[in-house]
DNA sequence: CTGGGTAACATTTTT
DNA sequence: TGTTACCCAG
């Protein structure tokens, strides 16, 4: 079964439309190669073509190649272009993903090895504290005291660097608790022991236990070396140690390895990641070929310009410049804006325009610094009707609805799952609260059985009160139940079963607030999703290491997310609002971490201008409410660093004259609200400083020094116009209906100001334009 | 055991 | 300012 073969004289479909560098990143499959991939410059291609040249020209099968990547979407896309490029050739590449999807692929393979059963669970962050929780309280340590948050990225920092308990340093230990109770590592040790007992792994799990089994059993290692006759590993920049030794094991001496990656774009030392990977690539590697594609296909040329000027302010780099053979395009605009609302207002204002224009919405993107940028972003859209979609935050598996309808089903699967048991015992709420609960744990010491299975001895006894003990035996009768129907109905049938006879849920459907409805759709999604699958196991896997939230693309929205999530992809339109000094780069980086976080700031920076194919707008406000106080800040260092010639300064607040007219009239709709004094302790700074802000203080006020009051940024202009009008069919009384809050009932009416009792997010002050009049 | 009240807290989050 | 985690009164 072979594609048909392209006649002799034309060249292969995968060299097709590549430049020299990236036909030398594809043709280069002997010895070890390293790949700089700058932004925008085809990587994927490369890397895709150059797996399909090995299989094609049968260097290898399918099952012979490795190849990793850090998110489930990069392997998707990855197989799903060579599959364009092979057709049925590229089927099956079954070690084609991620991290940490391949080394689970091979823990369940020699899970006895550590100490597992093959059906280990995979734990998520939440389960991890939870245990960790336990084992420091058991340590006779104080939880208060020694949080097990901290005791957690501890462990995630260890394990990133492939240091099993036994390998940390003993100074390190010390770092948690003061060393009491044999400190960290001991206590790193005594969770370690707990899953196993469990039959659970971490993420960190995952590889870690391959290094261990790596080192102690060659074979296994040997057998994995004459395998893989290829590996290529994508976002090398991003790997952390243990990663590393991972990969370094499983090439082994023969060395067949591509990495491609892109120092500029390393983001995630935070996470663990060692940039010092990548830079000492030819040392780990003699005789490294370094492969530069430097040619960028995505953005206009100041586009590119901005953002090779601002990187140049980093140092340690590989080195890189980036060009384009576009010849147009306009400049980064930079706009500076009164306040945050502001920000948001002429960002909207914007992003209509451009929308009548015949711009598409899917092609414009707002990438924010931190999550909290996007609240605004969200009120002002909601405002004016500009649909938007939001990514990141949580992944679906991570809702804590789908984490309960996935601890049943687990619990129904696997009747020892304690964890799975602890979770729902008492949800929805069953009578079984702490001290049901501490006389499960206690009798689960003594007979040394799973909190689950001690369950069933204590249904029986009489340490329970009679009520806990009634609602216990129900309980277990439910699983048993559900444990038979497993035998004879399909995994997404027992799904609805469990879901509805636990009454689970009834319990959201009970449940008045906003979000109760969005959870009730995500578990219809969950049964849904499980029919994609064979089996129960086969869906529980694919939960933990694969389901992401990918927002459907189907609608015309906006999009709003982290500069992080924002890594990889790239829209015609990008704004990139909040670039103020505390905001971007953010605070933390600027007190702690030095050079090298103001550095991954920068690098931030980068990746948030080179995901614009058209046009970056940048916007920085003079004044934002951070947790709730106004404070001044200044333009972003980034701004200045995107150098002059490529950057459209319009700034100078767009808002001005509305700011002006409602300085004068006092408009502002929301004076009597209560707010700070409206003057941070950065105002001073702000205004000694030069530079933007002194131009456009100018044409704001002619120089006018506005009171304290007005300091405190009013609102919208067309607000205060509106204001004087009083409300038409509102009273108290009314029901009403708002975009973010719900349902509410009026409680007092100020002209066009109403306050409004809403069940879920309590009495809110909102225009009457926000709400609409519930029919009755 | 539950719900209400308050005090502490508050980047980025590929798996 | 808004949320969440925990403590205590009912």
């Amino acid at each position: 079964m072979q594609p048909a073969r392209p006649s002799d004289s034309a060249e292969p479909p995968w060299l097709a439309g590549l430049n020299a560098p990236q036909r030398e990143a594809v043709t280069s499959t002997e010895g070890p190669v390293l790949i700089l991939a700058g932004a925008g410059t085809g990587k994927t291609k490369a890397l895709t073509a150059r797996l399909a040249h090995i299989l094609f020209n049968r260097l290898a099968w399918p099952s012979q190649v490795l190849a990793v990547t850090f998110t489930n979407k990069a392997a998707r896309e990855m197989r799903h272009r060579t599959e364009m490029l092979l057709g049925g050739m590229a089927e099956g590449l079954p070690w084609l993903g991620t991290f940490h999807a391949l080394s689970a692929k091979m823990l369940r393979r020699h899970a006895g090895l550590v100490g597992l059963n093959p059906q280990f669970t995979i734990l998520d962050t939440d389960d991890q504290l939870r245990l960790l929780k336990q084992v420091v309280t058991e340590a006779g340590l104080d939880e208060k005291r020694w949080p097990a948050k901290l005791l957690a990225s501890l462990i995630d920092r260890w394990k990133n660097r492939g240091l099993t308990p036994d390998a940390v340093p003993p100074g390190e230990s010390f770092a948690y608790a003061d060393g009491q109770k044999g400190g960290g590592a001991a206590l790193y040790a005594r969770y370690q022991e707990r899953l196993v007992q469990l039959n659970a792994a971490d993420f960190g799990d995952l590889l870690l236990h391959m290094l261990t089994i790596f080192a102690r059993h060659p074979d296994v290692l040997a057998d994995y070396q004459a395998r893989f006759l290829y590996v290529m590993v994508d976002e090398y920049q991003d790997t952390n140690h243990a990663q590393y030794q991972w990969l370094r094991a499983l090439v082994g001496t023969r060395h067949n390895i591509a990495c491609v990656g892109d120092d500029d774009q390393s983001i995630y030392s935070w996470r663990g990641a060692e940039v010092a990977n990548i830079l000492r690539f030819d040392t780990d590697f003699p005789g490294a070929k370094l492969i530069r594609l430097e040619e960028n296909y995505r953005s206009t040329p100041h586009i590119l310009a901005a953002a090779n000027h601002l990187i140049a302010h980093n140092n340690g780099r590989l080195g890189k410049s980036l060009f384009t053979a576009h010849s147009h395009g306009e400049k980064v605009a930079v706009t500076g804006v009164w306040d945050g609302p502001e920000e948001a207002r002429t960002l909207g204002d914007e992003a209509e325009r451009l929308a009548r224009d015949g711009v598409s919405l899917n092609a414009m993107a707002i990438l924010v610094r931190a999550q909290f940028q996007t609240r605004l972003f969200e009120d002002r859209f909601i405002a004016i009707g500009l649909p938007y979609r939001i990514v990141g935050g949580f992944r679906f598996y991570e809702r804590a609805e789908i984490r309960d309808a996935l601890a049943y089903l687990r619990l129904v699967q696997s009747p020892d799952d304690a964890l799975a048991f602890e979770r729902i015992v008492n949800v929805p709420k069953r009578g079984l609260g702490d001290k049901a609960m501490g006389t499960l744990h206690a009798a689960a010491r003594r007979l040394n059985l799973p909190l689950s299975r001690a369950a069933d001895v204590v249904a029986q006894g009489d340490d329970l009160t009679p009520a806990a003990r009634r609602s216990l035996r129900g309980f277990l009768i439910d699983l048993a139940r559900w444990r038979d129907a497993s035998e004879t109905m399909s995994h997404a049938e027992l799904a609805e079963l469990v879901l509805e006879e636990s009454g689970y849920v009834a319990m959201w459907q009970a449940d008045k607030s906003t979000e109760a409805d969005g959870r009730i759709d995500n578990l219809k999604e969950l049964v849904r999703a499980m029919g994609d699958y064979p089996s129960l196991t086969a869906f529980l896997e694919h939960v933990s290491l694969v389901m992401d939230n990918e927002a459907s693309h189907d609608d015309e929205k906006i999009t709003i997310m982290t500069l992080h999530a924002a890594k990889g992809l790239e829209f015609d339109h990008v704004f990139l609002p909040g670039w103020e000094e505390g905001v971007f780069p953010s605070q933390r980086s600027l007190d702690e971490g030095g050079t090298a976080a103001l550095e991954e700031e920068r690098r931030l920076a980068y990746v948030g201008i080179t995901r614009a194919r058209v046009r970056a707008h940048v916007l920085h406000a003079a004044n934002r409410q951070v947790y709730g106080q106004w404070t001044a800040a200044l333009p972003s260092r980034f701004v200045a660093e995107l150098g002059q010639a490529h950057v459209d300064e319009r700034s100078t607040l767009s808002g001005g004259p509305s700011l002006w007219r409602a300085a004068l009239a006092g408009g502002d709709p929301f004076a009597d609200m209560q707010r700070g004094t409206g003057r941070g302790p950065g105002w001073d700074r702000a205004r000694a400083s030069s530079g933007g802000w002194q131009a456009a203080k100018q044409e704001l006020g002619g120089g006018r020094d506005f009171g304290p009051r007005s300091a405190a940024p009013p609102r919208e202009a067309r607000v205060s116009a509106i204001s004087l009008a009083p409300a038409p069919g509102f009273r108290r009384g009314t029901k009403v209906f708002h975009a973010k809050f719900g349902e509410g009932v009026v409680f007092h009416v100020d002209g066009n100001k109403l306050e409004i009792d809403f069940p879920a997010a309590g009495r809110k002050r909102v225009l009457d334009s926000f709400v609409s009049i519930k029919a009755p």
